[in-house]
DNA sequence: GTCTATACGAAGATAGAC
DNA sequence: GTCTATCTTCGTATAGAC
């Protein structure tokens, strides 16, 4: 594992490096699966660095938490600001689809799109608590205002129902984001198929739309 | 860390001892979190037995897998042999009940159930790819099976429709196994509500019923 | 303020004695 | 089958150069 990664702008200062090679190299190999010594090697600094800026390998999967969640968020906001901004309540297609849009089709300025969307996708499932609670920070302020929409476009919904709807569309997507199910139903042996396109949006907003509305008619 | 897990048979072999507290830990505590160290001496092991039996911690995980899926998929596979003998073919929610009820209600004899549904919840999410195929493996024979029904149940949809719906119940249902979003929604430092409830059942049939019905009429 | 060379302890894996 | 000793690689810490 030596050479550096022809994607990260090597004039960047080397915090920003070792982010951006953080967020690629946690979403296509995995975070375990990535050792300080290649990813370092990838952003062509010091293992050392890492230390430096960061203070520990988890300190720099926060910070790529940081980077990659605050754009799919900030993103997430102004499109529901635009929603609430039109005269009629939005429904729960339309919230739905706000939520969802921006994650599986990530916007990057590099083309990093996949390994974003894997990096997230990724640390969604991360068992550890301390991973979690940056995630919860992340998406806090986020979750408030989607549950406060959800629960006006859903009134015969109590608190517990609202919660519910809500983690069962992040968790669905997360699903999706990480490509955990390519793998699934194929024959032993039988090689993968790709990963989740933007044709496969449509399907994910119908499924998760039809599966919030359930029980209310 | 030092001392025995009191709920592991101590007059079991050694393979069986290793793959109960494999299963129990890896559930409780994470996979990467749960060193061999730890583990075999929970299971009043040598830290050699692993490599003896097993070869490597990703072959104990293999055997842990094995077991908690195997038992898991009977139970799916025997239900279905019930749902198949009736007259009239099962409808989607029939399917959906007998692929999800035994995930999100596991009898184990030893009460293992929680940390057994934890396991499978965190193995689904496994980013190692050698760790994927062995869920394929093992979800393989069961998928075969499940998507037949549900093709039959759902004729308009091409093969690619029904792997889509297939493929999301099994993600959310790992989602809810794996306790990944108890954290979501709660102000940064509240803490952690309990986990997904034998009462949720109910709700996670009916989200992924009415997901999957989505576009059929 | 940044970055590099180097060292330390713990992890998983393994060889060979018993 | 089981155990001790040992190997490599991991994440991390520190001293000091620029």
């Amino acid at each position: 594992m030596s050479g550096r990664d022809p994607a990260v702008d090597q004039e960047a200062p080397t915090r920003d490096r070792l982010i951006a090679t953080a967020i690629r190299l946690f979403g296509e190999r995995g975070i375990e699966a990535t050792s300080m010594r290649a990813l370092t090697d990838a952003a062509g600094a010091n293992i050392a660095s890492v230390n430096y800026h960061f203070r520990s390998k988890e300190g720099l999967l926060r910070a790529g938490i940081d980077r990659a969640m605050r754009a799919l968020n900030d993103e997430r906001r102004r499109r529901l600001d635009e929603l609430e901004a039109a005269p009629e309540p939005p429904s729960v297609a339309d919230l739905v689809r706000v939520f969802v849009e921006p994650g599986l089709a990530l916007a990057s300025p590099r083309g990093q799109s996949a390994a974003v969307a894997r990096f997230i996708g990724r640390v969604l499932s991360e068992p550890s608590p301390r991973i979690r609670e940056t995630v919860a920070e992340q998406l806090y302020p986020v979750d408030a205002r989607f549950l406060a929409a959800l629960g006006r476009a859903l009134p015969d919904r109590d608190e517990g129902g609202i919660k519910f709807v809500y983690a069962s569309m992040v968790g669905l997507l997360g699903v999706w984001q990480s490509g955990a199910l390519d793998q699934l139903n194929r024959a032993p042996g039988q090689r993968v198929t790709p990963g989740t396109t933007t044709a496969d949006a449509e399907r994910v907003i119908a499924f998760i739309t039809a599966g919030i509305l359930a029980g209310s008619r």
